[in-house]
DNA sequence: TATGAATGAGAGTTCATTCAT
DNA sequence: GATGAATGAACTCTCATTCAT
């Protein structure tokens, strides 16, 4: 056998497997949500039958919670890294720090997963809980690190930060819902920019809308 | 009869029906969302029988329309003229409009049928798309007011109102589902003080974080 | 009070809700079958309450019961009356016979009583045994007098006269059946003219279709 | 895999599932009619569960219209045959058919499956319409044909073929409503003997009750 | 390991029947 | 008597889950 050197493509397919099916109950959970997805569409579009599902995940709420500790694997390593070697101003790092956020996250089918915790947390308290201290503490410490960043290198005067991180989380999770509800029941002409949005709010964030004294 | 002078007993329940149904099912939906709830609880929770339900509203799905249209019955009426009463500084404004829709909207059951109707809004895209027109829409609309009377008063600096809006509502739409889905679940220590969170938020939408020049 | 003399407008009502009330359900019945009716339209199409009905017939069952019993009150008496004094042959008294039974049946309300009988025999066999006693058999025993008298007078030809009064029920319960069933669903082009198709039968029955040797 | 040799047991079974049902349904809506039926007792009497029944027919009504189908699959095509081929008189090839007829639908379940439509006809005008195109027009068309020949031969004298044709299907008709309505409710003694009156029937069509002149 | 036929608890909905007014 | 709001049993249909093959 030569499973150790190359696997052959069964082999390959089998440990896809799993993958495969988070990755189509991924799709299946943001477009429809969790009631309304059914555990056999999950299985076709993964190419499955639906008894396989059932051999990799015990139940439609344990596959559930899969596709959500899967799909957030700590991001935030080089994030972090990023942050660290970035030299210059402070409110350009800010800029920057958003527009990646966009750009890894919002854009991306992870900003899914984001709305359907928050859709499906009365439903999974625990989930909730997890995506808590996985992604949004994390996230919140790195924003942290960011406003207190400008503020040592006076860029920015101080501030209560742990509000004013939430106030860069705001248009974050304000854009992912939308995008994720709203949006797709709007004429096109109204519809939201998402980057040109995230540019004028840390716009007025930095600079305020207030007409100088 | 007597129903012209004074209803009886069951006069006065039939009249009431409807709208202890519409409180039960608000309830229930905020709760645990419109697929896991049952119209046999909404029906019990009401004090009524199953059939009983079925007699005001055709279907589930039309008792949850029903929901979200009592929940926000024109609600923006008065609060245009109070605007249009306001006198002082744009800035005051701001943050009493803020303010005043934490209290008659953030604070109450109608912050729920807004994380509803985002969470259902691929089940439901009517839903949504009624909410956006009945609800976000004049919602936008009187922000800008708000913005527009700054920058005629030489309050704010001129700006990309629509843009603008958005930064508006973002901390809004945050909040709110933030209170429905990660707040449950979180230590108190960690929690998100809501009107504080606005009242910083809005400074630094007014003032902005960056040290002036 | 006048009641004994001239029942005040009320009063006539109230005697007449039976008779309404089994007039609306003839009507329904016959139109959607037993089941498919509902008694609240019954109810509704007699102008009353749906608890009124039950006022006057203690379930849905006994209403059918009660509208079949009704709407077939003895109607052979005069009918075998005119038999006696008929003159003539009696090949002409059979075409009498029949085209009176389309015009005072088979045309009227009454056939759709036999159509609904037939039809739920399964589900009221009490009810087809009672129609069996009071219209079959009477109807059977009258046709079998004509032929008797054909017989008797030299019109007819010996023949089973169980058998041959067979033979012209038939083409009286299929021409109802089809009126009730069928027809409404053929193309106007190819629907059966009743009179002319009875008229053709009874014309093979007395003649035959053979080439005379 | 070894279904293309020899079915597995499970294979052999799902292969007879959608007959085992209809079987089940045709007896059940011939006893009951379709309102009074209800798919667990189809399913039931099919030895399977009510979730599969759903799996083969995705609803009662297309179980209905299936039970139709299936139980009136194209007969005609070798009772033509059997036309074409008959030698001999036509009076002998009309007495041939009808009994032909009561061998093959009248004494069958077929016949109930007549009985339901005619009697389901007004809630179900569509089956009532498929049943006119797929069974009652070939029928009727077939018998034109006995007919016509029997005047093309001058076994028959020249008639309206199309009202003949009528004359021919009432008894037919009258036989199976009647077995399967009035038959169960009344005396052995008075009971309609189907085959002698079959006989009876086309003897006086094709020699009639009168006297020669 | 993979399948998909089979299951059956459970949900929404209907409607004959009851009964307080 | 008359009403119609209320009931709840009954029914169709769904779908997560199981298990023989």
């Amino acid at each position: 056998m030569n499973s150790a050197l190359s696997p052959t493509k069964r082999e390959r397919r089998k440990e896809a497997r799993p993958g495969e099916l988070l990755d189509a109950a991924l799709a299946l959970f943001v477009e429809k949500g969790f009631a309304a997805t059914r555990v056999e569409e999950v299985a076709a579009r993964a190419g499955v039958s639906k008894g396989t599902l059932f051999l990799y995940f015990p139940s439609k709420e344990e596959l559930f919670k899969a596709v959500v500790r899967e799909t957030i694997a700590g991001r935030f390593g080089e994030w972090n890294d990023e942050l660290d070697a970035f030299q210059g101003d402070s409110a350009e790092l800010l800029r920057y720090t958003m527009n990646a956020w966009w750009e890894r996250i919002g854009m991306t089918a992870a900003s899914g997963i984001t709305k359907l915790v928050m859709s499906e947390a009365g439903t999974f308290p625990e989930i909730a809980s997890f995506y808590q201290h996985e992604v949004i503490d994390p996230g919140r410490a790195l924003l942290k690190r960011v406003l207190q960043r400008g503020i040592d290198r006076g860029d920015f005067r101080p501030m209560d930060l742990d509000s004013a991180v939430y106030s860069l989380i705001a248009p974050m999770i304000f854009l992912l819902m939308w995008k994720h509800s709203m949006a797709p029941c709007c004429p096109p002409a109204d519809r939201l920019d998402p980057q040109a949005f995230l540019g004028t709010q840390v716009g007025l964030l930095l600079d305020g809308m207030r007409v100088r004294p």
